[in-house]
DNA sequence: AAGACCACCAACCGCCGCCTC
DNA sequence: AGAGGCGGCGGTTGGTGGTCT
């Protein structure tokens, strides 16, 4: 009896969104729009990158990770959903619900009961979660006190309780005029160091600054430089590999080879990533990182001919999260 | 100043209904 | 026809910041 779950909740990130995490599934969403939740977190972030850093994961994926499967989000398809639904949906309206909307609210609610979802239907830019802990919090209170007590004023003033609510607070929920600007409401997980890969593609005497936690866990620290050089080098010398040293060859202790892990972890600044990756000897700094454009189908293109064409890489970026994650052919 | 308590709200969970095969 | 997949819904939880004592 019962559905199984959506998915399997193991090794899956809980709790609070990060940016990177709202970056990715956003980006995801406007290339690809809304639906198939159950699959979008395999495929998200797949599709976002710079397509030499595509390649870059790649390689380094299929190297030292030939069988593991290639994932984009750690999250639950309903988790992504109810995010973007909930709160990265662009036209949310946040904050200041206004006295129409919430007499709309208690009427609605009389005439409807708890079906949030309906009478979000009727307030544009309101989500059914928004004003169903609205209710619980504010009206639910006041509406019973209305009904002990029909004069009975709300238990705070209006600019008090929006005080808090709606206006611009620390929540970054933003006030009604401009939420324009979708800051996280928790804190976030920012404890990592961000290192510039690019920089030990020129500096090949790394000073051991940061480590890969996952590495930690067997005993022996290895720096991120002593991750990277290797395939770094890999790509520069057109698949040559005779090179790399044996002691790069690490375990994980992982199944799963995780886009937003990677980009999680100490080595990466996703900026910098686009135009540090070994492949690109030019890094541009004023070229908008992380967008979906014609310019970086035409790099792909020329990425894919100059340093795959032997792996026969399709041009075709819809192909590309398929073809990482089955591997090469 | 510090601990306890409270309010708020994002996120999770389990169930339901629709749709497809 | 019915089994399973999927999206949607509503109730609930738990973390965080503010207020009170």
């Amino acid at each position: 009896m019962g559905r199984s779950p959506c998915c399997s909740k193991e090794g899956l990130n809980r709790g609070a969104w990060t940016a990177l995490e709202d970056k990715i599934l956003t980006d995801y969403i406007k290339v690809h729009g809304e639906g198939r939740w159950r699959n979008l977190p395999k495929r998200a972030g797949l599709y976002n990158f710079n397509t030499n850093f595509y390649i870059f994961l790649f390689l380094f994926k299929n190297k030292h990770y030939p069988n593991m499967s290639f994932i984009g989000l750690k999250r639950c398809g309903k988790s992504c959903r109810l995010r973007w639904l909930n709160y990265l949906r662009p036209d949310i309206k946040r904050g200041n619900i206004s006295a129409d909307e919430e007499e709309l609210i208690i009427k609605l609610h009389k005439l409807l009961g708890n079906r949030w979802s309906l009478i979000a239907g009727r307030l544009p830019g309101r989500t059914d979660n928004e004003i169903k802990n609205y209710w619980n919090t504010n009206l639910s209170k006041r509406v019973s006190d209305r009904q002990k007590s029909p004069a009975a004023p709300s238990k705070k003033p209006e600019a008090a309780r929006w005080g808090t609510v709606g206006n611009g607070n620390a929540n970054g929920n933003g006030s009604g005029s401009s939420p324009t600007h979708v800051v996280r409401t928790r804190a976030t997980r920012c404890s990592k160091v961000f290192i510039n890969p690019h920089h030990y593609t020129q500096n090949r005497d790394p000073k051991p600054s940061s480590t890969c936690s996952n590495h930690r866990e067997h005993g022996e620290s290895k720096t991120m430089n002593e991750l990277l050089l290797p395939i770094m080098s890999e790509s520069e010398n057109e698949g040559t590999t005779d090179h790399i040293s044996s002691d790069f060859t690490f375990d994980f202790n992982m199944g799963e080879f995780c886009l937003s892990d990677l980009l999680n972890s100490d080595f990466c600044d996703v900026n910098e990533l686009n135009y540090s990756n070994g492949f690109d000897s030019s890094p541009s700094p004023d070229q908008p990182p992380l967008e979906f454009s014609d310019e970086m189908l035409k790099e792909w293109t020329a990425a894919a001919s100059t340093h795959c064409s032997h792996q026969g890489v399709a041009s075709n970026l819809q192909s590309l999260p398929p073809f990482l994650e089955n591997g090469i052919e």
